[in-house]
Order: C-alpha cells, then sequence, then structure tokens
DNA sequence: CGTTAGCACTCGCAAGCAATGAGTGCTAAC
DNA sequence: GTTAGCACTCATTGCTTGCGAGTGCTAACG
C-alpha cells in the first residue's frame, strides 16, 4: 500500500515529531543525512501521505505531523525495538533481583520504575480477582460488639472489615461459622465467594446458628468487600510536562479521569483473546478525555493466565518504540518473578 | 491599630478579591451599598493601608489586592463564622449520621466530603501511631515457607506483611511465639513494639526455641511495618480550577509536593501547644511551592487526644471564613464520633 | 478638619498592522 | 523520476496606538 520511500518518510516525521513536538516540514526532512531527496520531492510524497489520512497540517504553510493512522501504521510497523541503553536494562533487572516479598510493594515500585523511566503516567492493574481464590477466613473479635474479618487470598493478598456483631450471638457460635466458612470456601475464586454463600453456606448455617438471618448479612457484606482498591498509579504529573497538554482545562480532565478508579479498571481491563503488548491511539480509547493520549498495556502472567495489566499513559505524541521495549521487559520479569513466587 | 474604617475596607478587599480573583479599585468598593465614602475617600485609606502592608499593588493603575499581611489580619479577625448554608450542614450530619464502622473508611470518605464541599484540596492525617496499641497479633501460614503476619491496632486498623518463615520452624513452635508475643505485646503503644520486643520477648523466646535468631529477624521487620501510608488526598484536582494557577508549571510543583508522603505528613503535624484551626497563609507554609498558597487545619481527638489532622489546601485568595466554618463542625463530628465508638 | 470633586498621570491590555520566515503547491527544466 | 525556482499562505513577532481602569494630588467645600 505504501510504497518503500513513503514508509521511510513517515518513519521520519512520527519520529521528529515525537521528538519536537513540532510540525515537522519538508526542509529538515531533507537535511537529514539518511535521506538523499530534495525538500520537493519530500514535499510530493508528503502530499499523497497526507491525502492517504497517515498525515495532517495544523494549518496551510505549517508542516505536517502524524495522523491518528500515521501513528497507527507506524507502531504498526516498527520493526526492532532497539531503543533501549543496557544501563536503563539495568536499572530494570536490578529492581527484580531485589526481595521483594509483597505484592503489593511490587506492584508498587514497578509503577514507579515505570513512570520514571518513561517520564509519562503508569498505571498498573493488580492481580485480578478472576485468578485468586480464598486462602483463609478468619474472624477477630475486637470487643462485645465489633470484629476484623480477615481474608487472606491465594496470592497472599489480604483484605480486611470491620463489622458488627450481630447481639446475641456467642464467641463459640461465631468459632463455628468461621470453620463453615473455611471448610466450604476455601480455594474458590474470590469473585464466586458471594454465590456459594448462598448455595452452599446458608442452609448449614441456619442448623449452627439461631441468628441465622443476621449472620448471613454480616457475612454477605464482608465477602463483598471490594477487591478493586488495585490500581496503582505513578507519575500521574508527569502529563504537565508535555507541551501539548500546557493547557490547564484538557489535563484537569485526564487527571480527573485518572482519579476514578472504576474507569481506570475498565480501560485496563484486557479483551478477551488479546495479549502481548496494545497500542491504544488517541480516540481509540474511548474517552473523550484521552482523544490526545496514547496508552499502551501489557499484561503479567502466572502459569499462562493474565493476573493483571500494566500500562502506560502519554500524549499521543509517544516514544512508541522505546516505550514497547520497556513495557515487554518488565511485564515479561514481573511474570518469571512471580512463577518463582509460587512454584 | 487600624482604624473601625481602615478594617471595614480592608474586609471588603479582601471578600471582593476572594470572589473575583481581580484587583480590588476604589471606585467599586465606594459603590458598595454599605459603604458610604466617595473613591477618593477610599483611595485615601487604601494608600495608607499599603504603606502599613496590608495591601499590594500588582502596578500602578491597577487596583488592590491584600498581601498576605492582610490575609493574615483578616483571618485573625474572622467574627462570627456564619457563611454556611443550613443545607450543606445538612450533608455533613447525615454523613456522619451514616453507619460507618471502619476507621479507613471514615477518614476517606471525611476527606471527599471536605473537598467536594469547599472546591479546594483535602489532605486528611489518618489515627497517629503514637495513641494507638496494639490489641492483638497473628500469624497465618500460606505456605511451608511463607506466612501473613496480621497486626490489629486498638483503632480497629488492620496491617498485615507477608514474612518468610525460617526453615525448619514447625507449627508449633510458632503459635507458641504467637501466644507469647500476644501475652507480652497486648496493648503497648505501636511505637514501643520493637523495643519491647527486644526488652521483653527476646529472652524468653530463647527458651521456647531453638531457631532463636532467625525469628526475631523476622519479627523485628513485622514489627517495623510502616504505619505511615495513612494521608489520604481528595480534589487534588480542584488546584487546576482556580485561575491562579492557570499556569502550568507551578501547579506541577504543588501537585508534585502533594504526592509526597512524608512531606505532607509533616506538614499536617500540629506544632506542639497548638490546638483549633490554624491557619498558614502563603510564605508561612515553609514549602516554596505553597507561596501562593493557604493550608487550614483542624485535629480531631479521642478523650481530649489529639488523633490526627484534617486539611484544606487552596490559593491564598482562599473563603477563609466558609472554609474554617466547615473545618469546625466537620472536626467536632469526627471527635464525637470517635468517642461514640470507643467508648 | 475630614471629605469630596476634579484632573493629570500611569500603565496594562487589546486592536491593528507590517515585516518575517517557515513551509507549501505548482510548473518547468534537468 | 527528480529537482530548482517561484509565487503564495499564514502563524508568529514586534510595534504602535488608543482605551480605560485606576491612582495620587490638590483645591474646594461643609
Amino acid at each position: 500500500m505504501l510504497t518503500e520511500r513513503q514508509r521511510m518518510i513517515l518513519n521520519v516525521i512520527v519520529d521528529d515529531y515525537i521528538r519536537s513536538a513540532e510540525p515537522v516540514g519538508s526542509r529538515s526532512i531533507s537535511k537529514r543525512p539518511d535521506v538523499g531527496y530534495s525538500p520537493a520531492t519530500i514535499r510530493n510524497e508528503m502530499a499523497d501521505l497526507e491525502e492517504l489520512g497517515f498525515l495532517e497540517q495544523p494549518h496551510t504553510s505549517a508542516g505536517r505531523i502524524p495522523s491518528h493512522k500515521g501513528y497507527r501504521y507506524y507502531v504498526d510497523h516498527i520493526t526492532p525495538w532497539n531503543s533501549i541503553a543496557p544501563a536503563e536494562l539495568n536499572t530494570i533487572r536490578t529492581f527484580f533481583a531485589e526481595k521483594l516479598n509483597v505484592m503489593e510493594q511490587v506492584i508498587q515500585q514497578s509503577a514507579m520504575i515505570l513512570s520514571h523511566m518513561t517520564n509519562y503516567t503508569s498505571i498498573l492493574l493488580g492481580p485480578e480477582v478472576f485468578h485468586t481464590s480464598l486462602r483463609h477466613f478468619q474472624l477477630l473479635p475486637l470487643n462485645e460488639t465489633t470484629a476484623v474479618a480477615i481474608i487472606v487470598t491465594s496470592t497472599g493478598q489480604v483484605e480486611n472489615k470491620t463489622v458488627a456483631i450481630p447481639p446475641g450471638v456467642s464467641v463459640s457460635e461465631m468459632e463455628k461459622v468461621v470453620n463453615l466458612l473455611n471448610s466450604k470456601l476455601v480455594n474458590v475464586p474470590l469473585f464466586k465467594l458471594k454465590s456459594r454463600l448462598y448455595s452452599e453456606v446458608a442452609q448449614e448455617l441456619e442448623r449452627y446458628t439461631s441468628h441465622y438471618e443476621e449472620l448471613l448479612i454480616v457475612l454477605d457484606s464482608v465477602l463483598d468487600s471490594e477487591h478493586d482498591h488495585q490500581v496503582y498509579l505513578s507519575g500521574t504529573t508527569n502529563m504537565l510536562t508535555q507541551p501539548e497538554f500546557k493547557d490547564v482545562d484538557k489535563v484537569k480532565d485526564i487527571l480527573d479521569l485518572l482519579g476514578e478508579t472504576p474507569t481506570l479498571m475498565k480501560m485496563m481491563t484486557p479483551t478477551a483473546g488479546e495479549s502481548g503488548i496494545q497500542v491504544r491511539i488517541g480516540t481509540e480509547n474511548d474517552h473523550k478525555a484521552f482523544a490526545n493520549c496514547s496508552l499502551i498495556t501489557a499484561t503479567y502472567s502466572l502459569e499462562g493466565e493474565s493476573l493483571g495489566t500494566i500500562g502506560i499513559l502519554g500524549p499521543t505524541r509517544m516514544e512508541y518504540a522505546r516505550v514497547m521495549s520497556i513495557m515487554e521487559i518488565i511485564s515479561k520479569d514481573l511474570t518469571t518473578l512471580l512463577s518463582h513466587w509460587y512454584k
């Protein structure tokens, strides 16, 4: 569809624009040592590329900038992802060599590394509910009226919730309930807990205690605990350093959106069947606030099943090659780290 | 020091500037129905006020704006904190009437209410370590090599940490250790835990187990767990809506600072001996990034001892009266909520 | 003597305008 | 097919000008 020369020119334009954030003119392209054509020739090709929809002109008499389609082509044809210095690779490697034994810490630190290395905003999604099951359930009384319910998951995460003890329920009664839950619900995936509570536990519970209904309500609320505050952000203010976001209003929309955990989760949840590194350019993100942003995501996994997602959000004018290499490395390293842990 | 009329004029100027964010001229003051003087008279007074350091002129031939000293005077002489609508009061009251039984949730929600009602940024400091003690300690084995240590505090907070089990330690040994810790350390303030571990527990531990040293290292790291990730932010992007921060560079510094938890903690920790509502205007905050911001803080307490701090960060041109009323109410309500809980 | 009217003066700001220059499209020549 | 040349476009810059909001000062007024 595109001639070799057109591809080359498109590449140069995207690269240049990523660097400078300014429209690229024919003259500056022609002056590059690896381009052997005069400005006029370049101009002809650029006109063609614009007609094909790969380039845009902010206004007549300005240079060209890549269109979304142009970025898309560029991204789809990035060849060998060089563009990452050995020193940087080393940063990553030494990080993962460190002894980190809390999942949450690993994720958090990974987010920081990502945003620092790229100068964009990083969004990490923790291990997902779907692949995590209950390992242990516990209830610790605090005083006569309240207790802490503790849920330990198969990935070692611990969630807790303070609950009110229904009046009249004795300690031994509570113990029985806890034992019942552990025998019935261990190894059940988290997202199935609530349905299992009703299908398997409820009847038996009725036999154990007279406070059947109150207890069921409490247990329901415990198992309901949101397993979704597991979105980690880092480098949000990096957005502000990008020249395209010097307009405060635009950036506010973006930052506001970054504050909405549920939205982020939806955005970062991989579409079924897709794996590897995903790039969503500009309006391909279905949020209007991200119309001028690109989101690059990758998944990390355990035993072939994807556990979570790492993502980088930046302007459409993003250093795709570089970011994609970094993501590739980090997602792989996360995967191996996890498999070492749980083997 | 100031005449009645000067005070009145200063008040009008501050009020006006808070509303409009634009320098206030003599004419507009004179036109207010409650001001019975001509622009010329006002001008004379304004010249005096400027000489005294209460007002500033951005440039000749512009109106006046309050200086830091002017704000300070204004704040110190705010009289009846009216300025809060019954409907708003109701919002707060119904919020605190809701059944909230997790400390963390209360704090988080309070942060949201504060930022929503004021349209500024709210910073909340959770209950401090100093007034919290250990209620319960627990160790849950995950598999042969790792376990989750769980610490429940007297305020109902639960912290957990994954630790490696020293090889060779049996389950019964672990249980003994846990029992020992509970008998020795319950009701000890969190910040004393580590010293008590060595002074009271260590010797006895040596008699119980042959893995004395390894276990001590593990326990040390467990009790070390940072109790400091308890700064809650809400409405950070509200900063962006203020006209004085339409310059992205300034706002970036502020947002960056807001991301630094330790700095925030330091800033929000009340200076000894001070209580009630504190206002720090402009450069009174010792961070250069906050030179154009004001920080209003209040503490909430339990049984007379202050537990934590709530704060609002906004531009120096802040609705002091309004914000201070809201803070007053919320800090009091937080205090009563807590005392109801723990009584 | 405090207050006010009047007036000259300052100065930021917006509008208008010309010069600049980067960049284009087109045509004709190589 | 490539390139040199040229007329044209248009955002940006710098400059001038006029406007108006606001001041400070002086003199007059009750």
